[in-house]
DNA sequence: CGTGCCCTTGAGTACAATCAACGTTCGTGG
DNA sequence: CCACGAACGTTGATTGTACTCAAGGGCACG
């Protein structure tokens, strides 16, 4: 069940038998959303955590203007809320973008997990600080990059990070995102997001369709988008 | 030395005597850094953390096509890696934007500390959340907000942060930026600006000049770049 | 008193937004 | 099974915000 957490985990450090397990234990229950469904509200005290276990989530700041900023995705065996252990409430939304799996993790519990594995606790300080940069990367690519070397990336991070977690095949992953909420992501219209998709296409850098991407040459894409995954710190540090 | 910091850390959390204590007792030294300097490297493997006395820094992204960006600015009790605790090296550089004074804690000392002091353990994981929750607010400002809001917006951030820290002086507060360092920040070109600078000052929102900003009328201002600070976390939670 | 950095201004350009309409797909109910 | 509607994707025409290029001005510092 949390088969993808521990690979994502265990890319970056190792994790005991004993600690796996008192994962495991930690976890309350499993609920499940439809899509589309705002799962934590901003600005709301919480008690709970919540790990996904299939689907696709993203954390978004709705704007003045009535526009939405998607700020992070979020995938199988991401902890989608563990900084509000700390944080209490959250300053952003976070809503299922397909129909999701979630294991409840009570706040009690991930105090109990890490007061008995301190080692876990700095593993899962890690995760927080590793959404972290991944927040400084699209801050980057909203900067300084253009709509296509922005989408480029962003194409190229989705399949790093789903690769971690068992979730590509080949050079392909299922894709659930309508075009309107990759603009969410890209700070780009949905008109633009259409044609700089085509522009990917035309290049023969991607190609898109039926909830599902290909991408035939990796390099290529990655050159493209000035992708260079270190701000996913994918190497297994010593404990 | 660290009133600052203390400042910043009891703004969100209480800190004992002993715990204070504790944090003077893990400072190994301090350094001072002339301005325009790059203190921490990116990729560097590190092992000890920077908390910045005095002085302006900033976490910056060099991209391939010469230019820059600015993820965060860093102000005087700002940890400035205290993330490379756990990251072990940076995915950015950290430079002063002004001469700096830099208290440097042995990541050792801040193992020891947390071990002593799981409490400053969680507060310390708070404030590096803090900075994740400071980059999705600038996601959402570069993605969807116009040049004028998301300049606004900057200031009032840099206001309600220096003043935290007890760095403002009634309306207004020390500002060392030069044009091109805004529109790093602002993923903007130095030329634009100055016109929205200018455009700023036009309306009255905003002075400055001579290393100096003045916020003559601060609702009017939050309300330019609508800006809310409950990203900032800047409640007292329960220990 | 020059030199370099920063700020400012103007003219022209371009990337992405806006506005509007049409096409496609898919689920649903008649 | 087909008709319908809604959501999503596509296209064209036009606009506008911000970029580029270029030059000049102010100021501090050696």
């Amino acid at each position: 069940m949390i088969e993808s957490h521990l690979k994502k985990l265990r890319a970056r450090d190792s994790i005991s038998q004993e600690e796996e397990a008192a994962i495991r234990d930690a976890i309350f229950e499993v609920r499940e959303f439809p899509a589309d469904v705002e799962v934590v509200h901003h600005g709301v005290d919480m008690s709970e955590s919540l790990l996904l276990l299939q689907g696709w989530m993203a954390r978004t700041k709705n704007m003045s203007s009535g526009q939405q900023q998607i700020s992070e995705l979020q995938f199988c065996g991401d902890f989608v809320d563990l900084h509000s252990f700390t944080l209490k409430r959250l300053d952003h939304n976070v809503m299922s973008l397909t129909a999701c799996r979630l294991a409840v993790i009570p706040h009690e519990n991930v105090r109990r997990l890490i007061d008995r594995f301190p080692h876990l606790g700095r593993v899962y300080w890690l995760m927080t600080n590793i959404d972290a940069s991944i927040h400084r990367e699209w801050t980057a690519s909203l900067g300084r990059r253009s709509a296509l070397e922005r989408m480029a990336h962003l194409f190229c991070e989705i399949f790093v990070r789903l690769k971690v977690v068992g979730q590509t095949n080949g050079t392909s992953y299922d894709y659930p995102l309508t075009q309107l909420e990759l603009a969410e992501c890209l700070g780009l219209t949905p008109v633009h997001v259409n044609r700089t998709l085509q522009e990917l296409r035309k290049r023969k850098l991607i190609e898109v369709g039926r909830g599902r991407v290909n991408i035939p040459d990796f390099q290529a894409l990655t050159a493209a988008g000035e992708f260079d995954p270190e701000y996913l710190y994918l190497e297994k540090r010593p404990r």
